[in-house]
DNA sequence: ATAACAGCTCAAGCGCACTTGAGGTCAAGA
DNA sequence: TCTTGACCTCAAGTGCGCTTGAGCTGTTAT
């Protein structure tokens, strides 16, 4: 497994030093080793940053990603009840998966609206959507 | 068209009073007028706050929910550019929208691994989702 | 040997979205 | 009239996820 530096992981996945370091204070994500004081990550972590990323955007906070990779996914699998904890985020998903899709459905039609008319428009979007109306 | 307290507001949509002063700070949604010194909210309040909801839990900050509800949809509308923002946050929700989906996937997938054959089980989906692989 | 450079630590700061707390006000009921 | 209670303002504090900056160290090239 190839060992790579700090900079090294920031050119492939964006996630500048700063927060790597900020990740391993938090007890997210730890290098493999250390150099002369500096970090050497394992080329595993590009992995594992990729689902830190993926679950940011989906609404995971960095704790309850901690969680699933150092507990879920890591050598002390099975930390008590993280079936719980799984089942209850899916249901969030789900739930903004929804609020996503409603959101996305006012704005398309929105986009849809004639420029000029865009008022009364959104009088009949209103009404459609029963979330609007001025 | 009804006026209501702010308590009113907060028993009807969970919206706290002091998140509801915040809002009216940030110009994002003002009381209809005032009564003795206190809010006094048109009912069309409601609407306005199941919009900001979903909106956040769409991934719209609250300065993104004021420029739709109060540029877009509101009595000034046409600001500028509104077009761009949308199309900016349609593409940004779709992208969510899929984060959102590979992670169910995973944590749907990783529901269904045997207990005891965790570890296993775990290097299968890595393989699978190409986002773990401790 | 020396200078440049990549990386280090630690403390402080930032933006967002609120919450909390102290102290004040206004209208209504006993 | 007095008190109660709902509401007010304003300043400060909170939690999350980082970033920034000052000052230091170990490695490498000249």
């Amino acid at each position: 497994m190839a060992e790579i530096s700090i900079n090294q992981v920031t050119q492939q996945t964006g996630v500048r030093p700063s927060a790597l370091r900020y990740y391993e204070e938090i007890g997210l994500l730890r290098p493999t080793r250390r150099r002369g004081g500096r970090r050497q990550y394992d080329d595993s972590v590009l992995q594992r940053l990729a689902l830190i990323q993926t679950g940011q955007q989906a609404g995971f906070t960095l704790a309850e990603l901690g969680l699933l990779l150092n507990r879920v996914l890591g050598a002390e699998s099975g930390g008590a009840d993280w079936h719980e904890l799984v089942e209850r985020k899916l249901k969030e998903m789900e739930a903004r998966l929804r609020h996503i899709e409603s959101m996305k459905r006012l704005l398309t039609d929105i986009m849809d609206c004639d420029d000029d008319s865009l008022a009364e428009c959104i009088v009949l979007l209103g009404q459609q959507h029963s979330l609007i109306q001025s």
